[in-house]
DNA sequence: AAAGATTGAAAGATCAATCTTG
DNA sequence: CAAGATTGATCTTTCAATCTTT
């Protein structure tokens, strides 16, 4: 609020935000382009399918596949049913232990995520992993992680990467 | 769509991907947070009106205005309505030369983007800015354009910063 | 009452169709 | 008819309120 201490970029900060700014919002609008044109799906559902795709019993909690797409749980919620009615996923209410919601993806959802990675793999190779020198590819990692941990530093970002480093 | 020919990724390529696709969606969202909490305004809106109060004339013609926002003209158009509604803009439909339209700051609009830019620039600097080594600012900043480029080639990027360098 | 999740209404984005001017 | 821009319909997201289970 008080205006005058404010801490301005420099030149070489702002053409770094400038840049950074239009990255965060064609990359995502670039991929869902690709992804709608090509199985009419958006980035968001890709996503959903993916995770769920990699679980041993494809299957996932909701706030815990929220917490993974990086979206509301409400947004999650629109979503997942909207897929269910498409037949990818189903929900089921765990009577057992609490007041859980579990999402699974149906064989016809395992199979959309097949047919649709290779040619969203290819698009992300493209854009951004063949594009970029090796060196600012592990740049941009440490950027990402350092940057969600400023958002939120009680987020447990590192799930399966913890073991796998 | 020869599935057996994908080149997936290597276990860094994907770890920097995710990393990268967290970032993507998580960064505006956090920004628009800010902007919508402390001024009410959304990311988008503030971008709209910051590109303008940058110009001498405050003005610019909607398809220059969509470029430099990333965003379509039909987005553009609707948003730019809502700030007319507001009063943060005005538009005027140039009778001499052509079929543009040009959206103008008003003294209302201007003032809202000083009393804005303090906090967002705040957010901006403790999320990214002071967060990361200046070097992978640096490297972001040729991963930004880089990937830019490699959505739209003929994408003349370097507006201001073509001068600049 | 709090955690986990869903819902409906309101706001925003996208898509295709349209309008206007050159 | 093409370029620049707008519109209306539709789909998605967000926000606040609600429901259920512990």
């Amino acid at each position: 609020m008080r205006d005058s201490e404010t801490k301005w970029l420099t030149r070489d900060e702002r053409s770094a935000w400038l840049a950074t700014a239009a990255l965060v919002v064609r990359l995502p609008a670039a991929l869902d382009t690709q992804l709608q044109a090509d199985e009419g799906i958006s980035f968001f559902e890709y996503m959903i399918m993916a995770v769920l795709s990699e679980r041993d019993d494809r299957t996932l909690q909701m706030s815990d596949l929220a917490a993974q797409t990086s979206s509301s749980l409400s947004r999650l919620s629109h979503a997942v049913k909207r897929l269910e009615g498409a037949g990818y996923l189903q929900r089921e209410r765990l009577p057992g232990s609490g007041r859980r919601t579990c999402a699974t993806l149906t064989d016809a959802g395992f199979a959309k995520v097949v047919a649709t990675a290779p040619g969203h793999v290819r698009r992300v190779r493209e854009l951004l992993i063949d594009a970029v020198a090796p060196a600012d590819l592990e740049a941009l990692r440490r950027v990402g992680e350092q940057v969600l941990h400023q958002i939120d530093p009680d987020d447990p970002w590192l799930l399966d990467e913890v073991s796998g480093s």
